[in-house]
DNA sequence: ATAATAAAAGAGTTTTTTATCTTTTATTTT
DNA sequence: AAAATAAAAGATAAAAAACTCTTTTATTAT
């Protein structure tokens, strides 16, 4: 569905979404850490969401990555299309060049209802919902 | 969502089972034509899904790959299967290793919803369907 | 001012996926 | 039996994605 650098993306957000909650910078070793991911692949990802505006981020002693409210509110659409481009959107399931309400593959509209769902569940879910979800302790970000 | 070998591999099946409507066999050079698929690659992914039984293959002159009746029945499912592996069914949206009912990442529920749809359109799709779809004249295969 | 810190940037490497080319094997037709 | 055909199999090659390492730049604290 999302290329792995979407997913360490994903992921990392969430982690500084979390810690910055608390008024807290996270260093990139941190967030690999806390992640599961590898520590220079995810700096490159961080540099590019932090290029893109996604988030904040500050060089130096007591610097790190880190979120304003702005920064909270985007969604994981948002991500998805920052690091994966619109392909999510635009790509036919079956690889089909041409797919279109004119000229639909077998199961274009199928599809189509399903991906509104999909979309609404990446555009409706903030990092500030994934920090209240997450605070209830229903929810888990676990990888071992 | 699906690899492009995947992808390949559905588009050919549809393209083979068209023709072994009319009982005709279809050689690699017309399947990759018909699909706009590299030659050599797509004979790399038919030989696999022959090996894996989803349809017939035949050596020699007048030889090609076909579809009897119960290879028809073959849904979309079954080829990606073959292909993709389980990784479709059993993977985490955000690529979460540890991400269950009991241990479930934010989106989980929201995604199990819309996976068990989209379960159901690869499932509930087979060869014989497209057949059908495809003679209404009301959907497409087009790759330009 | 200097040293320390941490992200940004640049330049690789490795692995996986996708794609190509060649040889072999099985089958059919003449 | 020989020639032709077409898939199967094996071996490479190219491209993309994932991952690593080093240097540079900005900032802070001493």
């Amino acid at each position: 569905m999302f290329s792995k650098s979407c997913e360490y993306a994903i992921k990392a957000m969430i982690f500084v979404a979390q810690k910055s909650k608390e008024n807290l910078r996270v260093g990139i070793k941190e967030i690999a850490k806390g992640t599961d991911a590898p520590e220079h692949f995810m700096a490159k990802i961080m540099q590019d969401l932090s290029r893109r505006k996604l988030l904040h981020s500050a060089k130096g002693p007591n610097g790190g990555f880190y979120m304003d409210n702005t920064d909270l509110k985007n969604s994981i659409a948002d991500i998805v299309k920052a690091v994966d481009g619109g392909s999510f959107y635009k790509d036919c399931v079956l690889g089909l060049k041409v797919c279109s309400e004119k000229n639909p593959c077998p199961v274009h509209f199928e599809y189509k209802a399903i991906k509104k769902n999909l979309i609404s569940m990446i555009e409706n879910n903030t990092l500030a919902d994934f920090n209240e979800k997450l605070e209830t302790g229903k929810f888990f970000l676990k990888n071992k």
